[in-house]
DNA sequence: AAAAGTAAAGTAATCGATAAAGTAAAGAAT
DNA sequence: ATTCTTTACTTTATCGATTACTTTACTTTT
């Protein structure tokens, strides 16, 4: 009943030709003449031949394969980014395996020794938010496996990045709100210890220096990526009568969580009190009001990594380091439009 | 410069054991002794060994990888469940291929052989909306890969179909609308050649034939599952003036689309219009009105596929193909929680 | 004490492909 | 006519593991 798959075997037996001859036709080696090549290749079509990919592998030395570790996947950022891969790859004959780190070092760990045992040819990683420790990418480059660090990025020289240029983009959405009047700002920031933290915090600092603008530490609230943060935030801060007209989220999960806690406490978007935030999703069109942000184009960030990617596994050796940053752009939508106060 | 990885023969030859020796102790075989195994398991350690998982499923023809195909990823619904998905994996000891079709039937074909060629040990399918032809599955069946339906379903006898009872949730909706008092009852529905179109249609049909409420042929409108469906069918019923009081959309995109429309017309969510929609997603909290809908619980989903797909696979034979429904939870929020007309 | 059983290894074959090297026959060069 | 090339395959080795079967040296049974 259960059928077993053609071999490159089979269709030998059947042809009376050796195995390898079989192969090298499938190949379009030009070790076989035309004719013959046609009539194997036409007879492998009729026996339903399809190769084992771990057998061709294992011989090959080479898995055609790319290994990716995100984070997180129900998040628009990462699922537009993956989506992008797989379109990136697809077009250009790769095959992805995907591992899912749930922001765990230790998962992210197991993710990436799994990726070499099963010898993928390249791996792109976007780290965990409490990825400490970088021995395992040590493990990875000693193995010469080319790797590129995507958005989430660690503190180690000499490796392949493409990130959003965040320290920029945060410094325009801060700039435009400051240009329009704004001039009591908070930031809902992510831990600094993370490279988008860090960074986007430091462009929101640019701009308020440049300005002259006094910042106020309770108005810099540091806390994780997710709508927890903006939703406790603004409550403190409204427990604290301290209110800012602007807040600057480190990212849109964060800025949503500042939507609700603004209806829960009555507060009206962008009259009370305004939002922007770094990062752009669909959803945000659906907000009222349209929520304003820094926009990261995801499809860039794949495509950019994947063809470092690719050009690092396709060279021989030597491949310098590239450090890709991607240019922001301001989207405004139905917040931080103008300044309403006084 | 680049370090070559250790293989069992590296391990063998530096304890001047037979390669077989090392392999058996390292998968805990009785035939070894324990302080053979003990040793040789530390010396594997040492030496920073890691299994070749190509080779490894070549030679034990048995991958514990399992293929997962699936329309789209940047949508809540798809991601969520995927996440769940490798979370069920992680716990499993099993790896997972995911795929992605782009709602593209030639796409999905496509993938489905590369995961045949991958040897996966089985696939878990939800198709994509044009998917007319399933010859590809039975090709899956005749080489005996255990196959799980998700979520989107074709027609076929004898497959193992894991769902959520489109048809119950949908009538839930609709029989607590009418119950607070809404007649006006118009449906932005799938295209009817897929299940979850066609169920939930269903469903909508028979709370209203239940309740004795004629249903509108203009206020059934098919289309795709997106923002813009949503969008456009509140334009063009605005346009010919003819609203109705509640929408019931196939699914949450649709009803973000509405919400857009409902804006731009300046027309109040619920007062002036009302929205329910098929599927939950975490956006629909940050909305206001936060919408009401019927929850799919995606874990659910992901872990009894996960479930019947593993006993498939461990089942030596005669395996009998199971039809799961889940059932939905109607979840208010915002909308439709009174009947605001008269 | 001979036959049988068992523990702890080893040997050989295999999985399905590819790479490297070898070969027979035909055509080209000298 | 002899040597060199080229064409079109074939043979052999290999990738790194696993499975199935043997072997060796004891121990146990009768």
């Amino acid at each position: 009943m259960t059928e077993k798959s053609v071999t490159l075997n089979d269709i030998a037996k059947r042809l009376n030709y050796s195995t390898v001859t079989i192969s090298k036709a499938l190949r379009n080696h030009p070790d076989i003449s035309p004719q013959t090549t046609k009539l194997i290749k036409s007879v492998a079509e009729e026996m339903g031949y399809t190769p084992n990919i771990m057998a061709r592998n294992l011989s090959a030395r080479r898995s055609n394969t790319i290994g990716v570790v995100v984070p997180k996947i129900a998040h628009f950022f990462f699922s537009a980014i993956i989506e992008s891969i797989y379109d990136y790859a697809f077009n250009h004959n790769y095959e992805i395996i995907l591992t899912v780190s749930q922001e765990n070092a230790e998962r992210e760990k197991r993710h990436i020794q799994t990726l070499l045992a099963m010898k993928v040819d390249g791996i792109i990683v976007s780290i965990s938010q409490e990825t400490k420790n970088y021995e395992i990418f040590e493990t990875v480059r000693r193995r010469g496996v080319p790797l590129v660090f995507m958005d989430r990025i660690p503190a180690i020289e000499n490796i392949n990045t493409v990130q959003v240029n965040d320290r920029e983009g945060a410094f325009k959405a801060i700039e435009h709100a400051i240009k329009l009047g704004y001039r009591n700002i908070a930031h809902f920031a992510g831990y600094s210890d993370i490279n988008i933290g860090r960074e986007r915090y430091y462009g929101f600092k640019d701009a308020m220096d440049q300005y002259n603008i006094p910042i106020k530490p309770e108005w810099v609230v540091a806390g994780e990526f997710g709508e927890n943060h903006g939703y406790d935030g603004l409550m403190e801060l409204h427990r604290q009568n301290n209110l800012p007209d602007l807040i600057f989220t480190v990212t849109y999960p964060v800025a949503l969580g500042v939507y609700m806690a603004a209806r829960e406490l009555n507060l009206k978007i962008p009259d009370d009190i305004d939002v922007i935030c770094f990062g752009n999703a669909k959803v945000q069109n659906f907000l009222s009001p349209p929520l304003s942000c820094v926009d990261q184009p995801t499809n860039l960030l794949a495509s950019e990594s994947m063809e470092i990617l690719l050009e690092n596994i396709n060279s021989a050796d030597g491949f310098e380091p590239r450090n890709i940053q991607i240019p922001t752009e301001l989207i405004l939508r139905g917040t931080c439009r103008k300044f309403n106060k006084e």
